[in-house]
DNA sequence: ATCTCTGCAAACCGTTTGCAAGGGA
DNA sequence: TCCCTTGCAAACGGTTTGCAGAGAT
């Protein structure tokens, strides 16, 4: 496994641990620690939460894997080595798109001309209203709507 | 104080507590929900860490008060009516400095028209690296950098 | 008078930590 | 061999909840 090897290069001690939890995180969506955990257990039943928690944030260092909070509260993590990308929820039905990380070129671009920072954004978290809902209602509108 | 006369308008019932709550907020940058316990507290000792919790989810409600994890894991408010703004935060040195809402136009444009969602960002936690410290290191390069 | 909000205290729950044993490099 | 990682269990800490009484409209 080719995620394995490059680990190993960077120096990384492999554990059978944090290879089930890497090749459980790799095939999933977004999973909590918990459903990670659940992923794992079968494949290594005396496998402990700490460790889950312990690999996650030991993924999260290496870049390979995101934590997000998609706004319900909980952290999640997703695989996403190479294929940066975003989501977007609907804060009044719930449903969820994917924006492709490009659709960030120009807010990056303006932010490191303007103040120099380079952004690091590779799986962020948006929130707004989606098409059906925005007809259905008017929620809530931002303080600078309509100048 | 016009912010509970706007309230009251909406419908909402004004308490001694919601009111401290709110004034507390209202000359404050960012307060996790203990600093703002600390600040109500000694004009109204009485008041319960419950009350707090249940006062910022209402402000954060009616819109008056953005709730934003900052990077450092614990949740901070602030007020923010009529004045969205974001924090931009240094992954190395912490350093924090604020954007206009503005620099989203562009983003919520693309958004808008691209996918129909009307982007909610009020008050956004972004994360980077600042100029004097991507100077002295280069601690990361996103997948897409110098595709 | 009505219905919401508050105080209290306990529970909650995801997460973290100290420590000794285990096991990669 | 050396040092990092794991399992265990306990603690942690911010947040939430049920309930009875207080209080705003």
């Amino acid at each position: 496994m080719e995620t394995a090897e490059e680990l190993r290069a960077r120096g990384y001690r492999l554990t059978p641990q944090r290879l089930l939890v890497l090749e459980a995180i790799k095939g999933a969506g977004h999973l909590t620690a918990e459903q990670v955990l659940e992923r794992v257990q079968p494949e290594y039943a005396m496998i402990n939460a700490a460790t889950i928690y312990r690999t996650l944030e030991w993924l999260k260092q290496t870049g390979l894997v995101a934590e997000t909070d998609l706004g319900d509260g909980c952290r999640v993590y997703e695989f996403i080595a190479g294929h940066p990308h975003h989501h977007l929820t609907c804060l009044t039905c719930g449903r969820q798109i994917e924006l492709p990380d490009e659709l960030l070129d120009a807010l990056r671009a303006r932010i490191e001309r303007e103040y120099g920072f380079a952004l690091r954004a590779d799986h962020m978290g948006l929130f707004g209203y989606c098409p059906e809902c925005r007809e259905r209602e008017t929620p809530y509108r931002s303080p600078r709507e309509g100048e």
